[in-house]
DNA sequence: ACCCTACATCGACTCCGGTCGATGCCGTGC
DNA sequence: GCACGGCATCGACCGGAGTCGATGTAGGGT
């Protein structure tokens, strides 16, 4: 790296211009990791798909058939990113999705304009 | 897993309606994996800056502070998930943006309606 | 012909992340 | 009080992914 490259200039166009800086790549990067794995996905699909948009742990165990342990590590990771929010209420759990979450990352995915 | 759980059925809804199958989650994990790294995001950010939307390697390296080794193996990940495709014109390979893939990644990351 | 440059690939290392069983905490119900 | 059940956390295992130096490949220039 940073190598002078004295004769090699006619290579291409100068791109120095960094339009995502890497400060924004590294936490816009962060958020697409929460989302980029299917049991995560699956658990939005399902949280969303419940008419009150809440759900427990306990069912969503048995769907995605892993254990009880690991749906709740997805789900804390979840929780972390802002895309769910955690409300226990007596012995239960219920996460229910964040509003305008989703939609911030959809915009947010597109380095043409960011 | 699989627990019967004969006297806790007082926890939630029926969750048994997934919305978002298996197979599609695994598929919309791994797109969004090819996108979930700094230096990617980065990479799509400045092949999207140039003018002609296309870029060498050369310049890459130097603008993210990574081996040219790294850099190589990034724009891989990123042609084989269908966002870059690379077009060797000489000594230099160029990559380019493929026009929709990244809308498609937006339109798709909304469980509420996939 | 030779060397140099641009890029891909290989091999290896390291670290992150998904998964599980076991345990702890905190409710509920008897 | 005690026992039980739901959930979070801990510790450990292990496969995958990011990173690099070294090497291979191919084209350009002299």
């Amino acid at each position: 790296m940073l190598a002078p490259l004295p004769l090699a200039q006619a290579c291409c166009t100068p791109l120095t211009r960094a339009t995502l800086p890497a400060e924004d790549a590294v936490g816009l990067a962060r958020t697409l990791k929460a989302l980029a794995d299917p049991a995560r996905l699956r658990l939005l699909s399902l949280v969303a798909a419940t008419e009150d948009s809440e759900a427990c742990v306990c069912d969503l165990t048995d769907v995605l058939g892993l254990s009880q342990a690991t749906v709740s590590h997805h789900l804390k990771v979840l929780v972390d990113a802002g895309f769910l929010s955690r409300t226990k209420r007596g012995t239960w759990a219920y996460y229910r999705l964040v509003p305008g979450s989703l939609d911030t990352v959809a915009s947010s995915s597109r380095p043409s304009e960011a």
